[in-house]
RNA sequence: GGUCUGGUAGUUCAGUUGGUUAGAAUACGUGCCUGUCACGCACGGGGUCGCGGGUUCGAGUCCCGUCCAGACCGCCA
């Protein structure tokens, strides 16, 4: 038996045993006379003391001690002379008669502590001794708390869960494909999914009206902080249902992971928000509403003064920052360079201050004070108030102009890590026209069923009215970051076949790509729909982080590398010969 | 594919207008120290300034190229 005890369980009531404890050097302390060792394993730190009295082989072997050895003790445990009440072990320490060098350790390239000295891309490197930090095993264990309890409520509501596979078929409708060569059917791939969102569909129409999988997802696109190559999806379908059951049983299944995990409560509904709303009010399909802030359209009350920049501008809008009269002139330059930068893209910005001594503006040579009052009525703002104004291009203003709410919201410390503000975003467009290749693009997948009253629309021939189809869509949005998406699926064959001519493929593109599914809906379809959770990212949202590496154990860097495998790799020769692949160039 | 930021001791960083032997903290090593818990004190070792080229009497510092890392835009049905 190796040890009696974990390093983290230990207290005043066990003094007087005999135990055997097992971990990692944290630290040595050598007081001349006597020396402390911090041991440490996944459920704490224990103090071992090693006194005058020790026998001479122990004192020898804690002098060879370095961090991270790894070492087993023997010895008494006792009730310390001073206490460390940071630790929950600090009332006792371990008089130690016995010690083992278990395994000794090189010295590591960074401290193992809560706070490291290590730069990311050393800790990627050697993420096996990260890992051994604090701060990355308790997401780790957030994590697993988070899988618990996903599993236990999903049950309790009888959906089962079922593996899909991951080798399956490219269909490269959207993300780009990983693919795999296929050594036995040589010059073709399989390709590993974005999602399964084909076998959950089939699992419908097999009957089996509930699923759930905490599946792995792969996508071959470029990486962000919150978006890795193959990431986790909690994947849930149910079949016999509405919009109305998707987000009444998911919204359970949020609400008991916040009151399990975080001990967090919600005693009313989530919000509702129409994707309409959400980009006319926040300038965003993902609204942060921590805060409110509401953008406000100013078209009708500023155009028609001679001031160009408005009067050439399809869109026109503001936004009120409660308190920020008082900025100064090289705050507001610094602003005006912030939406400038060409990742926001906006040309200038226009600001009003309502200050006591009356208002103010960059645009007073157009507006006379009363214009500029009522338009400040417009926002409800107040004295000390300070209105940000942007105008351009319709979509694009209004994108940036929700962009600068979120940097105001951070600027004022309105978006704070321990507060949560859930909603529901639905009706979505159904499809996105794209100039560069002339046709439409779903804007959640080809599976998402238009609305019912959309119908006649989905079947025109006019792109303007197909534009207009709004999707049975939803999805979960979470302190502005989206962590959830689904919909109401299309279970007919012929309006899934419709689907597909609108994107743009042939009848026989179609039969090849998916011709699977559409036969599976003429033997019985369900009506069906469910939603997809972002896996990692809930967890990094529960854990107050915005990136999501940290909750994954081993995630790639931002070149899509595994820097400790250094993977990808190339193969040998002869592996690429039985895959009947060959080199270019 | 693009924009920005960074790369100096094992590690995290500083390094002035281009100028003497490139520093600090921490880690590491040695010694002293009986109540530490980021122990303390003293001493010591440790550098291809990412790489290549250029300008210059002289480059960690300026210029060009390149590699690597991070953030973002494009992309992510």
């Amino acid at each position: 038996m190796y040890r009696t005890h974990s390093n983290g369980e230990l207290r005043l009531q066990d003094q007087g045993k005999e135990v055997k404890l097992v971990g990692w050097v944290q630290r040595v302390r050598n007081l001349g006379g006597m020396t402390f060792i911090d041991l440490r394993d996944r459920y704490g730190i224990t103090q071992l003391t090693i006194n005058e009295q020790a026998d001479a082989e122990v004192k020898d072997i804690v002098g060879q001690l370095g961090r991270e050895f790894v070492i087993q003790a023997t010895g008494a445990v006792v009730e310390r002379s001073s206490k460390n009440s940071k630790i929950s072990t600090g009332e006792i320490e371990v008089i130690i008669s016995k010690i083992a060098i278990l395994n000794a350790a090189e010295v590591p390239p960074f401290t193992i502590e809560d706070e490291s000295d290590g730069g990311e891309e050393l800790r990627a490197k050697y993420r096996y001794l990260d890992l051994r930090r604090g701060p990355l095993r308790r997401a780790m264990e957030l994590r697993h708390r988070m899988a618990q309890e996903v599993r236990c409520y999903l049950d309790s509501v009888i959906f089962l869960e079922i593996e899909t596979p991951f080798l399956i078929k490219s269909t490269p409708e959207g993300a780009r494909d990983f693919v795999v060569p296929s050594r036995m059917n040589q010059g073709e791939f399989y390709a590993l999914p974005q999602s399964p969102q084909t076998f959950k569909q089939l699992l419908m129409v097999a009957g089996y009206d509930r699923y759930f999988q905490i599946v792995r997802c792969f996508r071959d696109e470029d990486l962000r902080a919150d978006r890795q190559p193959e990431f986790t999806q909690i994947d849930c379908e149910m079949a016999f249902v509405e919009r109305e059951d998707v987000l009444q049983t998911f919204e359970g299944l949020i609400t008991h992971l916040f009151k399990s995990v975080l001990n967090v409560e919600f005693k009313e509904a989530f919000p509702r928000m129409s994707y309409a709303d959400a980009m006319k009010y926040y300038g965003s399909d993902k609204p942060d509403i921590r805060f409110d802030m509401r953008m406000v359209e100013l078209n009708d009350v500023v155009k028609g003064k001679n001031f160009s920049v408005f009067d050439n501008a399809q869109y026109i809008g503001g936004i009120c920052t409660e308190g920020c009269a008082d900025y100064t002139r090289k705050q507001l330059d610094e602003l005006t360079e912030w939406v400038k930068r060409p990742q926001i893209g906006a040309t200038g910005l226009v600001y009003i201050r309502l200050t006591a001594e009356g208002i103010k503006s960059s645009v007073d040579k157009f507006y006379i004070a009363e214009e500029l009052q009522k338009l400040a009525a417009l926002f409800n703002a107040k004295q000390g108030d300070l209105i940000l104004i942007l105008a351009g291009a319709k979509r694009k203003t209004m994108e940036a102009l929700g962009s600068l709410r979120i940097e105001m919201g951070n600027r004022l410390g309105l978006r704070q890590k321990n507060v949560y503000a859930p909603l529901w975003v639905y009706d979505f467009p159904l499809l996105e026209w794209d100039d560069e290749t002339q046709r439409f693009y779903a804007m959640h997948h080809p599976f998402t069923s238009p609305k019912p009253e959309d119908m006649d629309k989905f079947y025109s021939k006019d792109k303007e009215a197909l534009r207009q189809v709004n999707a049975n869509a939803y999805d979960f949005v979470l302190n502005g970051v989206e962590i959830g998406g689904g919909s109401i699926r299309i279970h007919e064959a012929k309006v899934q076949q419709r689907m597909f001519e609108v994107l743009g493929l042939n009848a026989e593109e179609t039969a090849y790509k998916f011709g699977f599914i559409i036969d599976a809906f003429k033997y019985g379809a369900p009506p069906h729909g469910g939603i997809a959770f972002g896996f990692d990212r809930f967890c990094a949202l529960f854990g107050g982080q915005e990136s999501i590496r940290d909750y994954i154990a081993f995630p790639k860097n931002n070149a899509g590398r595994d820097v400790m495998l250094d993977a990808p790799s190339k193969i040998d020769e002869a592996q690429m010969k039985e895959l009947g692949i060959a080199t270019i160039g």
